[in-house]
RNA sequence: CGGGGAGUAGCGCAGGCCGGUAGCGCAUCUGGUUUGGGACCAGGGGGUCGCAGGUUCGAAUCCUGUCUCCCCGACCA
């Protein structure tokens, strides 16, 4: 019987406890590196069907480069590599020996040292780059329209099951284009289809925007993100897109003939989302029973828990009715698990169900077979209703949905009731110490007051809103003016 | 890298100050009674106490060193 640590209590403890305790994933032998256990990546594998689906959708294919870059490619492009430098995990060796002083154990053969290090990519524009040169040439090469579902590498020094780890599953787009337009066009839609995914799929409402120049992507002329609130007043980037302009072009000479046989550098965009959106969806749901899993891509989302009885026939009856149920659901596709487990009570597979974050729990028990109904248990209110078998499979569907708006309309109201403006400094910081979330702000548009402010508050500026309106106004901090208000928050 | 905490059975912990050959709860196994919100009774199995040295007749316990993990901060998606 595992408690489950409580958001009031300890908000942290509470998310490492849903994650372990609701089988996502365990903590591993390596520092800060996790194992995703079959429940987490069974949401993982939904999350990036629909992703992959969407991708195609707007003219994508996968492919997959290299895990490794040489060191020289990967410096290239001077900012990039600047920005990922202090996080590299370097191969430098491609041996082991015995060590001849300590039998049993291996040391590196120092023999088997690499003409040139090798990077395990943090992320992978340096390799591909160096490739898309050798596939553009004209205008008809344009565009690439490129995706890739891979691992990365990033040695961080403080790590947090799925929202940091040092390394991560995610999925990485990677596209040249003729013309800057066509390129600003790509990263505004891939940008679109993030958004799309988290609200649609994921129940969670993200703020688009783009970000300032100290936020922005090592590289990157401009990068634009989603953003979302957790529970605890957080925000969280739960996905990024970036207008490449023409720099990784010339690091790495890709250029094209234009109709008009000039040679131009391509464009570029680049966009991701990782395994972190796990993360954002522990934060955004769930409760102090559990994980609350959106029925669109929860791993199960029905599942029906017997009510067992001795007699052989009754027991009968239960199995030829729940696996009756589980098929017509299983016809709609849903995914349903039929619990028959004998060895586990009701009592038990409830609580842990509700750890898990299944949906939608159907009980069954000769009591209500005898009233041609089922009881029904939808996890994000904890509701139970008696609900006739007729038409069950139905009412299941339309539950599933509800479930999945009323999930979305929950964080929506809580997000929109913390994003608030602030008009003065004590207010900007009080908002920040009390209940967290949006701050509202001007701000003089310098990077110089976007760090102190970061010093004084641990804030940063999660984005400028696209469609932002322009208001005149005075900077929170120094009272320099300012046309338009920003997003502050404290984020993970 | 700084601050804090912890390594004893699969999990969670006690024991340590005061050295005498390891215990509790959960889980597990067997049998039985149970089953509509984390069942109960009886019996059983499971641990070189993170690792390496040292002190001692004897070390989970004392001393020295070392490794690892977690939490908070700096870095970051």
């Amino acid at each position: 019987m595992s408690t489950l640590t409580t958001r009031a209590q300890d908000y942290s403890q509470w998310y490492n406890d849903l994650i372990l305790k609701g089988g996502l994933a365990d903590y591993s032998a390596v520092r800060g590196c996790m194992v995703i256990k079959p429940y987490g990546y069974g949401l993982w594998e939904n999350m990036r069907d629909v992703l992959d689906k969407m991708f195609k959708d707007t003219g994508h294919q996968n492919a997959y480069f290299p895990l490794f870059v040489p060191k020289s490619l990967f410096e290239a492009e001077e900012k990039n590599a600047e920005g990922f430098a202090k996080e590299c995990a370097i191969v430098t060796h491609y041996r082991l020996k015995t060590d001849p002083n300590n039998k049993g154990k291996l040391i590196v053969d120092p023999s088997a040292k690499l003409e040139e290090e090798l990077i395990v990519r943090p992320t992978s524009e340096a390799i591909i780059w160096s490739t898309y040169k050798n596939w553009i040439q004209s205008y008809r090469d344009l565009p690439i329209l490129i995706n890739q579902w891979a691992n990365v590498v990033r040695w961080e020094m403080r790590t947090r099951l799925f929202l940091r780890t040092a390394e991560f599953l995610w999925q990485e787009g990677h596209t040249a284009h003729a013309t800057k337009q066509e390129a600003i066009e790509e990263t505004e839609r891939m940008l679109d289809v993030y958004a799309t995914f988290a609200e649609e799929y994921m129940a969670l409402p993200v703020i688009r925007g783009v970000k300032t120049p100290n936020e922005r992507f090592a590289g990157a002329e401009e990068t634009y993100c989603i953003e979302a609130l957790m529970q605890d007043g957080k925000a969280l980037q739960a996905g990024t897109s970036h207008f490449l302009g023409q720099n990784f072009a010339k690091a790495f000479d890709v250029k094209f003939s234009d109709k008009d046989n000039n040679l131009e550098h391509v464009w570029a965009t680049s966009w991701g989302v990782s395994t972190r959106l796990i993360g954002a969806l522990v934060m955004a749901h769930s409760d102090d029973q559990g994980l609350v899993m959106p029925p669109r891509i929860a791993p199960l989302q029905v599942v029906i828990v017997p009510i067992p009885v001795k007699d052989p026939a009754g027991k009968e009856r239960i199995d030829n009715k729940a696996l009756e149920i589980m098929n017509a659901l299983k016809a709609q596709g849903i995914s349903v698990k039929y619990d028959n487990d004998d060895t586990a009570r009701p009592g038990w597979k409830f609580a842990e169900y509700e750890l898990k974050g299944v949906p939608v729990r159907i009980a069954l028990g000769l009591r209500d077979l005898d009233n041609n109904v089922v009881e029904v248990a939808r996890r994000d209110t904890k509701e139970k209703t008696s609900i006739p078998l007729e038409g069950l499979t139905g009412r299941i569907e339309n539950l599933l949905t509800d479930i999945q708006s009323n999930l979305y309309n929950r964080a929506l109201a809580f997000r929109n009731e913390n994003i608030v403006k602030a008009y003065t400094w004590e207010e900007f910081v009080a908002i920040l110490d009390g209940k967290g979330g949006f701050v509202s702000a001007h701000w003089d548009g310098t990077p110089e007051t976007e760090d102190k402010i970061k010093e004084m508050t641990k804030a940063t500026i999660r984005c400028i809103p696209l469609n932002n309106p322009f208001e005149d106004g005075k900077c929170i901090l120094t009272g320099a003016p300012s046309k338009q208000r920003v997003l502050f928050a404290r984020a993970y």
